[in-house]
DNA sequence: CAAAATCCTTGATCTGGATCAAATCGCCTC
DNA sequence: GAGGCGATTTGATCCAGATCAAGGATTTTG
């Protein structure tokens, strides 16, 4: 009896991750059986609502998370209130790549958000006890680590016509990969959001698209969608490079 | 004999680690005794010039490194010249987190430089088999996001005052970890280098530090030394965070 | 050690994007 | 569907840092 109830739980955790929404593209991809049902055992869903917090700067790092469903943004502040966006995660992103023992980061949702929370010990663990994983994580990495090495050249040299049409290939491509259309971008995020991650105010975020749309190179849709007319023409202005 | 003669060149191979300069900083020293072996068996050293390029953007990513002694600078280049660095790697340091196929950035000497250097595949071989060695590099992947997290923070939000002076206290903290004094940076590149780190002008980085001399808070010394005359205030000047 | 080449500094001017200031547009809420 | 509130757009003005232009300083080369 005792037995049969464990057996039922695990089944029904595993039954969890294959209604999974980032099943066969978050890190848990990687993992075999019996690992993959120990991760579940510890695992915690959330949702959250756009806008809310799903970590502040500061916070303890004790946590891990799988971005599931759903777009959030990663961002610092400054003591008088300048803000710097860093990037923004997918649904199959990880979320707990960071060195300290605190978060060094805020991160907030940018639409409905669904995650999967792991306790950071137990995720260590079979961390150590999983190279696949290790080899997994190192990957992600060093991808994180090639893009930001690719804005740092965004905002260090960059236009503001550059930052914008770079932005927008970046995210229809980042959207496409989890299930969007090529040649559409949807930006959940306000003009502001914008401006803070490509380094320049709202209002020059703002006259740049309107810009792009007078030129007939992007068409803005409703509910923040952007059609690419002409997406040639956007990346040549994306870049020199 | 011939067992002899491996023997002596195994030796000699391991002799080589115990002179290394990075030998208790580098990610060898994590390495037990054979996996060590395994690794020296495989190296080259190699010496460069202040200005020598080690890598090349787009060079076919078939080696890692080690910098085993002097300063290099990362940097990527925009098709109309512009320039942006995106780092300075240090004694100690690892070269070789990339995702994709070739070098997405290239790597110039600023000091005189001593690399060791590895073959890929054979240095994949052993990350396979060493999970130790694949922590380590994760650990030191997620450092260089952090502190490229923070870079994208300074070149996105701070003016030039605050970028010239978090800059120095960079370069002064990095250096005061192999071995420089606390209160003194050694700046061996251009005044053009440290503009294309901070995405500033040679002429607005030598302005700031003109006016930094001029306020006593710092002093220039020969050689491209500066001495920190009043940390604290270089310390407010770099950040309102 | 002279000359050439860089690199660095300083001054004068210009400009891309910031800042300040209103409308106008969407979108909730009731 | 009226009212309210944040988000967006657009216009006018401003300014931090870029650009243009010379001189000095330092290092390199012959």
């Amino acid at each position: 009896m005792h037995v049969a109830t464990l057996e039922r739980e695990a089944v029904s955790c595993l039954e969890m991750c294959n209604q999974c929404g980032a099943r066969t593209t978050s890190i848990c991809s990687v993992l075999p059986h019996p690992e993959l049902r120990q991760l579940a055992d510890c695992a915690t869903v959330k949702t959250y609502a756009p806008g809310d917090l799903l970590i502040r700067e500061g916070d303890t790092f004790d946590h891990v998370f799988n971005i599931t469903e759903g777009m959030v943004m990663l961002f610092k502040l400054l003591g008088d209130g300048r803000r710097q966006v860093l990037g923004f995660l997918f649904k199959g992103d990880f979320l707990g790549l960071t060195g300290g023992v605190d978060y060094q980061f805020g991160v907030q949702a940018l639409t409905s958000v669904q995650s999967c929370r792991f306790p950071r010990v137990p995720f260590r663990r079979l961390l150590l006890e999983t190279p696949r994983l290790e080899e997994e994580l190192l990957s992600r990495a060093s991808d994180e680590l090639m893009s930001a090495r690719e804005h740092l050249t965004l905002l260090g040299r960059k236009t503001a016509v550059e930052r914008v049409s770079s932005f927008l290939l970046y995210i229809a491509d980042r959207e496409a990969k989890v299930g969007g259309a090529p040649d559409l971008a949807f930006l959940p995020m306000t003009r502001a959001d914008m401006g803070d991650f490509l380094g320049l105010t709202t209002e020059t975020v703002s006259r740049v698209i309107s810009s792009l749309k007078r030129q007939q190179v992007i068409q803005l849709l409703e509910h923040g969608g952007v059609r690419f007319l002409r997406r040639a023409d956007l990346e040549t202005s994306a870049e020199a490079a």
